[in-house]
DNA sequence: GAAGGATATTTGCATTTGCATTTAATTCTG
DNA sequence: CAGAATTAAATGCAAATGCAAATATCCTTC
């Protein structure tokens, strides 16, 4: 074996079925499909959903942190963030210490829009999760802490 | 409690690290994200990629078929099949029984291709589960199996 | 066996996306 | 501390996407 060829079984071998990104995609591609179809009703794309959701979490960040956080690319987020501002669910504010930078909190509008939106994420969530014991859970968002671990490129 | 309501956590109460869907987004967005960098350089895009990944494992999928196990929009996958046609990488080919529809075949160069491709994909799964045990990993595919079946919509 | 409805795929078109660039501000270096 | 390099965010623009409609075929039912 010669020393830049690292072996790994065929896709074959494995069988799609048993190959976890392919899985993950599949179900995350049906998760997000539904979340879509009922924002849509709403107004709301996947960036904007996306983007409530976090700030209902997370305090002011920054856009590129924001960016990180919603997977979606940093000028894609600044088109969303428009939107949701005109909207009148967040608000940009200047950082304090560093006037390139923008931070974003949700308003009182958009955390009133975001918890009618939250029972639909949640109620989808445990269907992918249904008849799967607890304990089963907790091992597999375990595992997943330590896959995003291993992947990820920023410190966030 | 209203029979229309459902009790769910607060997002904030969860935590995102401990919400599942949130991470499997991260993950699968920065695993997408390498795989897509890499595959621009050989003019490849996602769509593109996941069918022949698909192709090489499922023999003369109907395109509708190919849709779901490539979770791309069957709009988008026709136009990603015309490019793939083009490059002489797939092959198109009328059904027997049914004349609407179409089946579609991996030429022997875009076997080829696919397996310049696929250490690229291997080597990016085998560092998602970076330190993590075998057993550990075989328990995560079985659960992210059951997800599937739990979410999704059609038999395939 | 003709008409109406269903299904498979493609295509038209408007929207969304993402790359590359721009603008503005900060940090580093000699 | 001036100039170069870096970083944050927004924007221009071409390409990709997805919905809806069009096309073609098949199935059902009366």
């Amino acid at each position: 074996m010669s020393e830049d060829t690292e072996t790994h079984a065929r896709l074959g071998e494995i069988g799609l079925t048993n190959f976890a990104p392919y899985l993950m995609n599949r179900i995350m591609g049906r998760y997000n499909a539904m979340i879509r179809e009922e924002m849509a009703d709403v107004g709301l794309t996947t960036p904007k959903m996306r983007t409530l959701a976090v700030l209902s979490v997370v305090e002011g960040p920054l856009i590129r942190e924001l960016a990180v956080y919603t997977v979606v690319e940093q000028s894609t987020l600044s088109r969303a963030l428009d939107q949701l501002q005109t909207e009148g669910l967040i608000r940009r504010e200047a950082d304090a210490s560093d006037s390139r930078a923008v931070r974003v909190f949700l308003t009182d509008a958009g955390r009133a829009t975001f918890e009618t939106l939250w029972p639909h994420m949640a109620a989808s969530a445990a269907r992918l999760f249904k008849g799967i014991p607890d304990e089963e859970q907790r091992a597999f968002v375990a595992t997943l802490q330590k896959m995003l671990t291993n992947i990820r490129k920023h410190e966030i």
